[in-house]
RNA sequence: CGGGGCGUAGCGCAGUCUGGUAGCGCACAGCGAUCGGGACGCUGGGGUCGGAGGUUCAAAUCCUCUCGCCCCGACCA
C-alpha cells in the first residue's frame, strides 16, 4: 500500500477529547475517527489490525472445534420477550428497541444467545449431535449510558462470541477448560498479558463465568487479587475473610442517647466501641418502588452487586431522605430492630462478634448491646461485603492486592437458561426430553485494540505485536533523488512478489516525517532506502522495537526477511 | 441520571470577562530551496464562531432555550 494513497492521516497533535493514550494513539495513527459517542470509523489501517485480530480469534476458535457462522444483528423483540430480557430492568435501556414499518417490536442485539437458542430449537434434537461450538463475529449495539476511553467503552462494537452446547454439565465442563486455554492463547499472541479472575454473571445468568482482565491504572474494573494463593476475582464478586468481632457474653438491650451521631464513625465513637461493634442500617429502593434494608457490620462495606443478585437482579438505588421519611425511617437511627415491613438483607458479619450497637429507629437515640438473632429478623442472611484494599484473603488468609483493571474477555457457564426459556431440548439416549446445556464466551475486537495499544507502546507511538500488525514491513524512501525512488520502486515491487504485504512510504515527505510516522503507526519492521544506504549497495532495517536499525546488503534482505517477519 | 468541563477552519488553540473588520500555529494548494528525525522562504484557499430565539444601531462576545462531545460518579457486559 502507498502511503501517498492511503486513507486516513496521521495527526501530529492529539484531538482533546482524548485521555488515554490507546485512544490517542489509535486518532493519531489514522487507526480510527469517532462518529458519534461511542461510535467509530474503522480507517483501512485500523481495519486491517481488527482483521489480523479477528484472525487469531478465527484460529484459536476453529483449533478448539468451533464452527464459524453468522447471525443477524437486528432481532425481533419477540425471542428477547421469551427469554425474559427484553423486559427484565438489566439490561433494560440498554437494549436498543425499535419498530419496523409492519409495527412489529424489533432490537439491535447486544448478544446472541438469544438467536442461538431460538436455533437450537430447531436444528438439534438429539444426543448424537452434541457438544459443538458455534461462533461469529459480528457487531453488536449496547446503548451505554456512559461510553468511555476511545475504544475501551463504545456503544457499537464488533464481538467475537462462540456458543457451546452440551448434553450435561460435564461435557461444558470439560470444554470450559479448553476455551479457556484457547483464550489464553489468543491474548498471548496479542502481546497483551491478561489474567483470569472469577466474575459475576450479571445479566447473562447462569452457574459460574470467569473474565480476563489486563490490569491498568485506567481500568474499569476492580480486582481482588490474593499474591500468596493466587485467588483472583472481581470485586464485585470476590469473598474475603471477614475480620472477627467483638465477642462478648450477650448483654440486655439498651437504649443510649447519641445526639448528632449519624455515621458509624461519629456512633462508634461518641459510645466507645470499635465500628466493628456497630451495625449499619443502608435502605435501597428497587425499580418497583420497594424499600429494602441493606444491614452488615459498621467497619465493612456493602457490595451493591451481591445484594442486587440477592434480589434478582433487581435495579437498587440508594433511597433518598424524603423516601425514608415517609415511609417511617429514621434516616441515620435506622435498624432492624423493631423495624417492620422491609425485606432485610443483612451480611453474615452480623453473627461475628455481639452487643452490637444500632440504631434504635428514634432520631438521636441508639440502642446498646443488640444481638441477632436475639433482637432482630433478617429475610436473608449472606454475603453482601465488599471486598477493599487490606482485607484479607478468604482462602489464604494473606492480604489481598486490588489493581484496577480493563475486561478483554468473558467466559459464561450458562447452564440451561436460555434453552429452558424457549425450549430447546433433545432426547438422551433412554429417549428423555432434557434441556441443552450452553456457554457463552465473547472478546470484544475493538477493545482488545485498545488494550494491546495500552500494553505496546513508547513515547513515539505504537509498537503492534508482529501478529497483529496492519502489515509486516514499513517500506521509506527518503529524499527525491530520482535513483532513491527508483531503487525504493523496484524494492517494493519486488517485496510484494515475494509475498509480503508492505505500506510504502512513497511520499514527498521529509525524513523526520517519515520516520515519525512510522513510529507512530508501528509497524514492526521498517526498511529504508536512501542515498546513503544505495551507496552501500544496502537496505537498513530496524525493528519497532529497537534504538538503531542496520545496514544490509541487499542481496542478503530475502534470507534475513525469511528468518524474522512473518507473511 | 447527578457533578464538572468544552463547542471559533481538518487538528491544536487565542479572542468571550469589558459587544464594534474573526485571528494564530500545524495541516492543505502553488512556487522556490532542501532531503537521515515532524526544518525553511514566499503566495494562496478554507469559517453561516454547534443550533434556535431574544436584547442591541451593532453579538463569537450579553440573556433564554436547545443540540453535541469529553471527564468524574451512578450504572454497565
Amino acid at each position: 500500500m502507498r502511503m501517498s494513497k492511503l486513507f486516513g492521516r496521521t495527526l501530529r497533535e492529539s484531538p482533546a477529547e482524548a485521555e488515554l493514550i490507546s485512544h490517542q494513539l489509535t486518532l493519531r495513527a489514522g487507526l480510527v475517527r469517532q462518529l458519534a459517542a461511542g461510535i467509530y470509523s474503522y480507517l483501512p489501517l485500523g481495519w486491517r489490525v481488527l482483521c489480523q485480530i479477528e484472525r487469531i480469534m478465527r484460529e484459536e476458535m476453529d483449533a478448539i472445534g468451533g464452527q464459524e457462522m453468522q447471525m443477524p444483528v437486528v432481532n425481533p423483540a419477540a425471542i428477547w420477550r421469551a427469554t425474559g430480557r427484553y423486559d427484565a430492568p438489566a439490561p433494560g435501556p440498554a437494549l436498543l428497541r425499535f419498530r419496523d414499518r409492519a409495527g412489529h417490536d424489533m432490537v439491535l442485539a447486544m448478544t446472541h444467545e438469544e438467536v442461538v437458542a431460538d436455533l437450537l430449537r430447531s436444528e438439534v434434537h438429539s444426543y448424537r449431535q452434541l457438544p459443538f461450538m458455534i461462533y461469529h463475529i459480528q457487531t453488536k449495539f449496547r446503548d451505554e449510558p456512559r461510553t468511555r476511553g476511545g475504544l475501551v467503552r463504545v456503544r457499537e462494537f464488533t464481538m467475537k462470541d462462540a456458543y457451546s452446547c452440551h448434553a450435561d454439565f460435564c461435557s461444558l465442563d470439560e470444554f470450559y477448560e479448553r476455551i479457556y486455554q484457547a483464550y489464553v492463547n489468543i491474548f498471548q499472541r496479542c502481546g497483551v498479558q491478561a489474567i483470569a479472575v472469577a466474575a459475576d454473571v450479571g445479566v447473562m445468568g447462569g452457574a459460574a463465568s470467569h473474565e480476563f482482565m489486563v490490569l491498568s491504572a485506567k481500568g474499569e474494573d476492580t480486582l481482588a487479587i490474593c499474591p500468596q494463593c493466587g485467588y483472583a476475582a472481581n470485586v464485585e464478586k470476590a469473598t474475603f475473610a471477614k475480620p472477627a468481632g467483638v465477642s462478648e457474653a450477650e448483654r440486655p438491650i439498651a437504649k443510649i442517647a447519641t445526639p448528632g451521631c449519624k455515621t458509624i464513625a461519629d456512633v462508634a465513637a461518641f459510645v466507645g466501641v470499635p465500628t466493628c461493634q456497630t451495625l449499619k442500617a443502608l435502605f435501597y429502593t428497587t425499580e418497583s418502588g420497594e424499600i429494602v434494608l441493606a444491614l452488615i457490620r459498621g467497619d465493612l462495606e456493602v457490595n451493591l452487586v451481591k445484594l442486587a443478585n440477592v434480589l434478582a437482579g433487581a435495579d437498587l438505588r440508594p433511597s433518598s431522605e424524603d423516601t425514608l421519611r415517609s415511609a417511617g425511617i429514621v434516616p441515620g437511627y435506622a435498624s432492624a430492630v423493631d423495624l417492620s415491613g422491609f425485606r432485610v438483607i443483612a451480611d453474615d458479619s452480623i453473627t461475628l462478634g455481639s452487643n452490637f450497637v444500632a440504631g434504635a429507629n428514634k432520631e438521636g437515640y441508639h440502642l446498646k448491646n443488640v444481638n441477632y438473632p436475639r433482637d432482630f429478623a433478617v429475610s436473608t442472611l449472606t454475603d453482601i461485603a465488599r471486598a477493599r484494599a487490606g482485607d484479607r484473603c478468604a482462602e489464604c488468609g494473606a492480604v489481598l492486592e486490588t489493581p484496577r483493571a480493563i475486561e478483554v474477555g468473558h467466559l459464561f457457564k450458562l447452564g440451561t437458561r436460555y434453552s429452558e426459556a424457549v425450549g430447546a431440548t433433545y432426547l438422551d439416549k433412554d429417549g428423555q426430553t432434557q434441556p441443552i446445556v450452553m456457554g457463552s464466551y465473547g472478546i470484544g475486537t475493538g477493545r482488545l485494540m485498545a488494550v494491546i495499544i495500552e500494553e505496546n507502546h513508547d513515547e513515539h507511538g505504537i509498537i503492534w505485536p508482529a501478529d497483529v500488525s496492519p502489515y509486516p514491513l514499513h517500506l521509506l524512501s527518503l529524499g527525491a533523488a530520482p535513483e532513491v525512488v527508483t531503487a525504493a520502486e523496484q524494492l517494493y515491487s519486488h517485496l510484494q512478489g515475494m509475498g509480503y504485504d508492505v505500506l510504502y512510504d512513497d511520499r514527498n515527505e521529509r525524513a523526520g516525517v517519515k520516520f515519525n510516522d512510522a513510529d507512530l503507526i508501528g509497524i514492526p519492521w521498517r526498511i529504508v532506502v536512501s542515498r546513503k544506504t544505495l551507496a552501500q549497495e544496502s537496505i537498513e532495517i530496524k525493528n519497532r522495537s529497537e534504538r538503531a536499525g542496520r545496514m544490509i546488503p541487499l542481496g542478503q534482505l530475502e534470507a534475513i526477511l525469511a528468518s524474522s517477519v512473518a507473511h
